[in-house]
DNA sequence: GCCAGGATGTTA
DNA sequence: AACATCCTGGCG
């Protein structure tokens, strides 16, 4: 297994997300594969927050490739992307499920004892499961030792529309492993 | 199984 | 005012 550094964000932020699929996620003691993720690029995607916030804009700019973009979202669940930095673009991916690996029975704890198909299929369930908060938004979570990534592969693929947004929801940029049973909804 | 509604905080 | 969500409760 190899470890995944800040140049894997490098690229385009939509052939990051669909590389992400099978890749494995660690954070403080709990861990997953990733099997579903959305690409929101910087430039010509209106459902990006750099469309409308200011904020965004000026993170990708203070911030490196890897770094993790976390927002509150609904005033309710804390959300996970990854910055995407590269000459190929900028923008970010937000991780939208996991499959649980190491740690199931703390995940479990933090999301109030769900049933297990329930435990990270969804980018406010994942966050909840892992303890992902406001505290880690602009963390480089690569460099630290208990958190980061493993590369991992997924020949089935699929790519479809992004879940839950009005602008620019005609963009096939949500990616995912379809045998997947922690998928936050199946692909058509 | 599907759908409606509400909780909730930040940004602009 | 809008919002990259989730849970519950009402149906059948």
């Amino acid at each position: 297994m190899e470890t995944i550094t800040a140049d894997f964000f490098t690229l385009d932020p939509v052939e990051c997300a669909r590389n992400l699929i099978g890749c494995s996620l660690f954070w403080k003691g709990c861990s997953g594969r990733i099997v579903e993720t959305e690409a929101y690029r910087a430039i010509g995607d209106d459902a990006c927050h750099t469309f409308l916030r200011p904020s965004a804009r000026e993170f990708i700019a203070s911030h490196k490739p890897g770094d993790a973009y976390v927002y509150l979202n609904y005033g309710v669940h804390w959300l996970f992307n990854i910055l995407v930095k590269g000459e190929a673009g900028e923008g970010f991916v937000l991780i939208r499920a996991l499959e649980p690996m190491e740690g199931a029975e703390e995940m479990s704890r933090r999301r109030g004892g769900v049933k297990a198909s329930l435990l990270t299929a969804g980018p406010g369930r994942l966050t909840q499961a892992l303890g992902i908060g406001g505290g880690d938004h602009g963390a480089s979570f690569l460099e630290l030792s208990e958190c980061g990534m493993l590369r991992g592969t997924c020949p089935g693929v699929v790519a479809g529309l992004r879940i839950g947004i009005t602008k620019a929801a005609d963009l096939p940029w949500r990616f995912g492993d379809p045998s997947s049973a922690c998928l936050s909804r199946p692909f058509k």
